[in-house]
RNA sequence: GGCGGCGUAGCCAAGUGGUAAGGCAGAGGUCUGCAAAACCUCCACCCACCGGUUCAAAUCCGGUCGCCGCCUCCA
């Protein structure tokens, strides 16, 4: 038992995780079929997942990583020719790509990736026990899963085989026995990549890989295994009955889905053409900015995904990190000042936040609730930065420093406060100022301009200025130090209404 | 057609049968040359609608309406 619980899509409800092995927990995720550069709908299912990993970490179980390639497919095979490039190497450009992505994100490296191209003696293996086992078939060439054979075809995505015929838009191949009948290997054609197997050259078919290297990574049963929710039909239906049809056992304790990431409403979609890749919104926002965004919905309903949420996110992270590195530079400037005495400002909440934490994310990874209390640590944290008095130094100087703390134990899961404030604020400046098309030297400008004028009290002529950069997005906060600047990304709240 | 999910303030969005988190926007205040930032206070007698179960329901059950997804490659 561990306390956690975590929504399961096979029985439709939470249930308290209970790993296989005490204190273990087996993961797998299902990864991308590298042919393209990644898109937002990738950065949520991963950053879900890493989220999962690194909570379960964080809980204190011992959690072994799975997360495949597909490197081997039909999506990458037509792309390597169209650019007139060999598969291998295009599937390797994009797995580049993908670390490249999940990098920025801070999405952490699974423990083994495997691909494919290097399982195919596991991937042959299980074919051939499922044939043995009567649930395979092989047909000219080709291999093919028997659904009928299965009893409980069907039982994740709650639907039988009546039903998934009378809607079938499945093409009807005279080498399948029944026409959900899926493949488990393919003859190879003239021109593409091809391994030696018992029933000739060819290669695997879309869903055994992961049956195979769950498998082989953890033996017949795993405890979690997630992936997006288009994967539930047909993807893990078929590697439940692939991966139980050879064992006779349960494949999978935990099915955990995340939700789509929508574009006006829609789904976000390869099909569609409405996605955005990972690459082109981190030239415009932060990665940080991202992952706040994916983390503001829970991970199983869908997110919209628009400028003015990532506006609103880049705001808030901006709040963040101009709050931590007040923080950070009070804590540098002082120290000696004693010792504290009495109840320190935001005692109780402090004194509670590893456990109120915990115990939103025991509750399926509710990182909404996780954000409520961040709200409240930075206002704590705003709070005794103005407490400037010296009879209270002391006992801000101790809130700040646990602060920091509590902040950093939540980080170890969330991944948003490891950039160093300064050097995120200028980045993020730079990026806000091009999304709203100024140049930094323009504003610098303008604001060195509005010292003059203010130099002079000439505050009429400073108002104008500030007005000026106002109207183009830009607010200035007067300080003891000089005039800082931020740009207002969020505009009017409305969206536009027909 | 079959199956699944959703409908909470102007917007985004949690909510674990016990009397509505949080963020954005908005209003007032402290601070300020004035502002902004930051902080404080306020901002849903109510959770699409109708009925039921219960001492008690946004939360459970049934129905109605609306939206979305899956049934085909997709995270």
């Amino acid at each position: 038992m561990t306390g956690i619980r975590v929504y399961d899509t096979l029985s439709g409800d939470k249930r308290t995780l209970e790993p296989i092995e005490p204190n273990k927990i087996r993961l797998y995720a299902c990864g991308v079929t590298p042919y393209d550069n990644s898109h937002i709908g990738h950065a949520r299912c991963y950053v879900a997942f890493d989220i999962v990993y690194r909570y379960l970490k964080l809980a204190g179980l011992d959690v072994t990583y799975v997360r495949n390639f597909t490197d081997v497919d039909d999506k990458i095979i037509n792309r390597a020719n169209e650019r007139g490039m060999k598969a291998v190497d295009l599937a390797e450009e994009n797995i580049q790509a993908f670390y490249r992505d999940m990098d920025a994100l801070s999405i952490a490296r699974p423990d083994q990736e495997p691909r494919v191209s290097t399982s195919m003696p596991q991937i042959i293996a299980l074919i051939e026990r499922l044939i043995g086992n009567g649930m395979a078939y092989a047909s000219e060439g080709d291999v093919y899963y028997a659904v009928e054979k299965f009893q409980s075809y069907g039982k994740l995505g709650k639907r039988t085989l009546e039903d998934m015929q009378a809607g079938a838009r499945v093409e009807v191949s005279e080498k399948k026995r029944h026409p959900m009948d899926f493949a488990l290997w393919k003859a190879a054609k003239p021109g593409e990549p091809a391994w030696e197997s018992p029933w000739g050259q060819g290669r695997p078919g879309w869903h055994i890989e992961c049956s195979a290297m769950s498998m082989h990574a953890f033996g017949p049963c795993v405890d979690i295994h997630c992936g997006g929710q288009d994967l539930i039909f047909p993807h893990h239906e078929n590697e439940i009955a692939q991966s139980e049809g050879a064992t006779g056992q349960n494949f999978v304790n935990y099915w955990l889905h995340n939700g789509f990431v929508n574009v006006d409403n829609e789904k976000m979609s390869k099909s569609l053409g409405n996605f955005f890749t990972i690459k082109d919104v981190l030239q415009r926002y932060e990665p940080q900015v991202l992952r706040l965004f994916m983390v503001s919905t829970h991970y199983r309903s869908p997110i919209n995904f628009s400028d003015a949420a990532l506006d609103e996110a880049a705001d808030r992270i901006a709040y963040f990190y101009e709050t931590l590195r007040k923080l950070d530079a009070f804590l540098d400037q002082a120290g000696g000042v004693g010792a504290p005495f009495g109840p320190l400002p935001g005692e109780a909440f402090l004194e509670e936040f590893e456990a109120r934490f915990r115990e939103a994310m025991d509750e399926d990874f509710n990182t909404l609730r996780v954000l409520g209390q961040l709200a409240e640590a930075f206002k704590l944290a705003n709070e005794v930065l103005m407490m400037r008095k010296a009879k209270q130094l002391p006992n801000a100087l101790a809130a700040a420093k646990l602060l920091r703390e509590k902040l950093a134990y939540a980080d170890t899961v969330l991944q948003l406060f490891g950039a160093d404030p300064a050097d995120y604020l200028d980045r993020h400046k730079t990026k806000a100022a091009a999304r709203r098309g100024l140049s930094l030297d323009w504003i610098a400008e303008k604001v060195g301009d509005r010292l003059v004028a203010r130099s002079e009290k000439n505050w009429a002529e400073a108002d104008r200025v500030r007005d000026e950069l106002l109207a183009a997005g830009v607010v200035l906060m007067d300080g003891a130090q000089g005039t800082d600047w931020m740009v207002k990304d969020v505009r009017d709240a409305a969206p536009a209404a027909e």
